[in-house]
DNA sequence: GCCAACGTTGGC
DNA sequence: GCCAACGTTGGC
């Protein structure tokens, strides 16, 4: 106690007093009621003061006024540091740090090796921290977890809601929200104004979306980017697949697929259990399917329905035309064709070189005319007769048709059907025999010995572009060719008027000579017939029908000797002159059957019918010619170069010709202005080949049926 | 050989 | 005269 030097003073009101205790200088005394100590203590400035219990310590260390002191049997230290009040202790074994930053409360500690900062803003506790260089700050909004961040200069909120840890931000200007969802990984965000939902199923990203109304799924599988959505309720899927868009869906139940295909809109799905394929094709509305394990095709075309397919290995086409229903096929090496005709069963075949057409009451004809109703080949050395197709019921059926809507064939000539004859011409193959059936409703489609003219006259019409009148006009003067000429226009007891429509009653109309010439000129310079009209057989041949029928003399035997015969030969039929079914081909007409055809340009004829037509008009004006097989106009390319410059024509017959509709895409169609081509499917196969090559295929004689090979 | 473009023909 | 389209040429 001696060892103190205390020295008391009263100072500024206080009583102090200095003493030196342990070496050091202190300074005691009562401020504001209370008792502080202030010293010097290893070199710092200190003052002890008794404070509601609490023994406090204060002082300015390294710059900082420190007070610190035991409270709940905590130490903590309170300090000014930068304007803030800070207090920091040891809580729970953390240090903390707690302090009033910009109003807020906050406290600091380090937990777990971070540095934490809690506080409470707006009524959330929030707690920020520096986590792997990464600012977040954690906290529970309305009751849910919340943690946001800046990540890669990235606003992101991550949080769990509904069980499912979400974390939502802003990327590229989109707000995204990326959750986990029965272990996907999913975003939905607000993009374009769309929300879309993206994410990874079984291995594909995925994004659904709403666009225009519809829910959409966009994903990429297989390398192929597919869209799903649901439309009116359907459930559809668009994509691209091998370059081909194609839309599939659900639709009543069932699953359809369509796309654009080479141009064309296709449409397949499955119904009741079959495949079926419908698109446009060439303008016309087909649908094929599988149906009992046959493959059938339905379609409409020219109107007409139709229904091809395979059948216990046949090909069957049936279709309801002009409200008949028939069905063509090949069975057993025979073509045939049934149908229900006026309340009649009907059935037409081919059977070893027979063309047998059988109808159960044809009184019309049968009785009254006792025309054949049985055109046989047999034994005339025709043997091959080809095909006969679906065709020939078809145009038959087209010939029914204008016999209902022009049924006075005999009294209008093809002017009266411009448009219906253009159109046969250019659409399905032509055949003279249907068109038979035109002029006399119910006989048959060929061999009727008069309804021959009405044949020339239909096959005139529809065939040409011009009716047998105009093939009439530029006759050759006998003198030009006297023998087949002179022959052509005699007059002919059998023949009917069907140049000029107007003795055609029917049966036994006699044409007047004209009429005859006509008709005889028309198929003489324009028909492969021509070729072999000789003298002979037409002098030999008292009737019309067997003027066009017959084709030599050799024939003669096989000819029954007059038209008016039930059974007429076909050997004497020249295919297409006689109508004969488009399928019907004659192969072996060869020279040695005696079948000369000494141009080949008559051949052409044959092909390129309506060419030939109105190009051997146009020869007999420009040459005075009437077009004969030695017309240098119409020969070989080696005659005649001037003529031979001239202008082809398309056949109207092939495959290309029939077609009407341009594709509008390929090259022809797209430089149409420039290129001055029609359609590239529209060329014709005939006009493909180069000029003179016909010419060059086709031998002077007719050896084979190639050369008479209808084209369709 | 293919293709684009021009000249030209032939039908209307 | 208009239009469709065939024949031909020249470039590639």
């Amino acid at each position: 106690m001696f060892d103190l030097t205390r020295s008391i003073c009263v100072e500024n009101g206080l009583t102090r007093s200095i003493c030196v205790e342990n070496g050091l200088t202190r300074s005691s005394g009562v401020e504001n009621g209370l008792t502080r100590s202030s010293g010097v203590e290893n070199g710092l400035t200190r003052s002890i003061c008794v404070e509601n219990g609490l023994t406090r310590s204060s002082g300015v260390e390294n710059g900082l006024t420190r007070s610190s002191g035991v409270e709940n049997d905590l130490t903590r230290s309170i300090c000014v540091e930068n304007g803030l009040t800070r207090s920091s202790g040891v809580e729970n074994g953390l240090t903390r740090s707690s302090g009033v930053e910009n109003g807020l409360t906050r406290s600091i500690c380090v937990e777990n090796g971070l540095t934490r900062s809690i506080c409470v803003e707006n009524g959330l506790t929030r707690s920020i921290c520096v986590e792997n260089g990464l600012t977040r700050s954690s906290g529970v909004e309305n009751g849910l977890t919340r943690s946001s961040g800046v990540e890669n200069s990235l606003t992101r909120s991550s949080g769990v809601e509904n069980g499912l840890t979400r974390s939502s931000g802003v990327e590229n200007g989109l707000t995204r929200s990326i959750c986990v969802e029965n272990g996907l990984t999913r975003s939905s965000g607000v993009e374009n104004g769309l929300t879309r939902s993206s994410g990874v199923e079984n291995g594909l990203t995925r994004s659904s979306g709403v666009e225009n109304g519809l829910t959409r799924s966009i994903c990429v599988e297989n390398g192929l980017t597919r869209s799903i959505c649901v439309e009116n309720g359907l459930t559809r899927s668009s994509g691209v697949e091998n370059g081909l868009t194609r839309s599939s869906g659900v639709e009543n139940g069932l699953t359809r697929s369509s796309g654009v295909e080479n141009g064309l809109t296709r449409s397949s799905g499955v119904e009741n259990g079959l495949t079926r394929s419908s698109g446009v094709e060439n303008g016309l509305t087909r649908s094929s399917g599988v149906e009992n394990g046959l493959t059938r095709s339905s379609g409409v075309e020219n109107g007409l329905t139709r229904s091809s397919g395979v059948e216990n290995g046949l090909t069957r086409s049936s279709g309801v035309e002009n409200g008949l229903t028939r069905s063509s096929g090949v069975e057993n090496g025979l073509t045939r064709s049934s149908g229900v005709e006026n309340g009649l069963t009907r059935s037409i075949c081919v059977e070893n070189g027979f063309s047998q057409y059988d109808h159960s009451v044809h009184s019309h004809s049968s009785t009254t005319h006792g025309q054949c109703c049985a055109v046989t080949m047999d034994g005339c050395g025709l043997t091959p007769v080809l095909d006969y197709t679906a065709e020939m019921e078809r145009y038959r059926s087209f010939a029914n048709f204008y016999a209902k809507t022009n049924v006075n064939m005999n009294a209008v000539n093809s002017m009266n059907f411009p448009q219906s004859a253009k159109l046969a011409r250019i659409t399905p193959p032509m055949f003279p025999g249907g068109r038979l059936g035109v002029g006399v409703a119910g006989v048959t489609p060929w061999g009727c010995h008069d309804n021959v003219n009405m044949n020339i006259n239909a096959a005139a019409m529809l065939w040409g572009r011009k009716p047998p009148v105009h093939q009439a006009t530029p006759l050759a003067p006998p003198t030009t060719h006297p023998s087949p000429l002179a022959t052509h226009m005699q007059p002919h007891p059998h023949r009917t008027g069907g140049g000029d429509g107007k003795q055609h009653g029917g049966h036994g109309g006699h044409a007047s000579s004209s009429q005859g010439q006509e008709t005889h000129h028309h198929h003489g310079n324009n028909n492969f017939l021509s070729s072999y009209t000789a003298t002979d057989h037409m002098t030999k041949q008292g009737h019309t029908h067997q003027d066009m029928l017959s084709l030599s003399d050799r024939n003669s035997s096989c000819n029954g000797g007059g038209g008016g015969a039930n059974g007429v030969n076909m050997s004497n039929f020249p295919a297409g002159m006689l109508g004969l079914p488009p399928g019907v081909i004659v192969m072996a007409m060869g020279s040695h059957n005696g079948v000369n055809i000494p141009d080949s340009s008559h051949f052409q004829m044959a092909t390129n019918h309506n060419q030939m037509l109105s190009d051997c008009h146009h020869a007999n004006q420009t040459t005075s010619s009437p077009c004969p097989s030695t017309s240098p106009g119409m020969t070989s390319g080696g005659q005649g170069s001037g003529a031979s410059k001239r202008k082809r024509k398309r056949c109207g017959v092939c495959a290309p010709c029939r077609r009407l509709i341009n594709c509008g895409v390929c090259s022809a169609c797209r430089n149409r202005k420039t290129g001055h081509q029609i359609c590239k499917f529209r060329k014709c196969d005939e006009l493909k080949k180069k000029a003179g090559s016909i010419q060059l295929e086709s031998p002077p004689s007719v050896p084979s049926g190639e050369a008479f090979r209808w084209f369709f």
